[in-house]
DNA sequence: CTTGTCTTGACAAATATTGGCTAATATAAT
DNA sequence: ATTATATTAGCCAATATTTGTCAAGACAAG
């Protein structure tokens, strides 16, 4: 199943041997800010994912698709016609909105 | 298609020859606000919604159902990765998250 | 022109969000 | 165990957003 966008950050930059630090002064925040975005407690600016997508060499438009899906989920989440109301959307943006 | 929540609930209203000061007195708010929300210019509250369902005699999980579209709408519009974050969500949540 | 309904914009108060700081806690190496 | 480095938690202040209230405007009916 698609991961959420901090574990994905996380991820790259674990593998990438990156510190929280090290990428914090890129993103110009404090490095605490970064370890709660990685682990969800943070929610994370959409301008931020485009340059964290640069600063860890990954796809942009990977990142901001589970940044948006992070953004849905965080609407849907505990409520009961969650389906019903996906389907309808999904039916709304796919005739042009 | 769909309509909005607010547009529902002017259907439902004005079917009933109910004044916006009527329903407004009900759910307790200033008229200009039940104004604003039917034409979608303000948010409608999740429990406003169950309110309404009762003053309009409506059912009300149809009415929470739209309203929790607009929801979602409101965080994908404007996206260019729209139907793939949905997608990728609606798989998530069959699965029981 | 008067009345009643609805709409609109401006404003202030309340609420939420944001990031930074610092202290506490891990983790690893020697 | 001590040191060094990394990560996380809690609290605070600044900022942004949301909220309701109010007054004025638009519009139609009589």
């Amino acid at each position: 199943m698609a991961p959420q966008l901090g574990d994905k950050i996380r991820e790259l930059r674990t593998k990438q041997n990156l510190l929280l630090r090290q990428v914090a002064s890129k993103l110009d925040v404090d490095t605490s800010i970064i370890s709660k975005m990685e682990r969800g407690e943070r929610p994370i600016k959409k301008e931020q994912v485009a340059t964290l997508a640069e600063i860890l060499n990954a796809d942009k438009q990977e990142l901001l698709t589970l940044w948006l899906a992070d953004q849905v989920m965080d609407v849907i989440k505990d409520e009961q016609f969650a389906d019903e109301a996906l389907k309808s959307v999904t039916k709304k943006i796919k005739k042009g909105k």
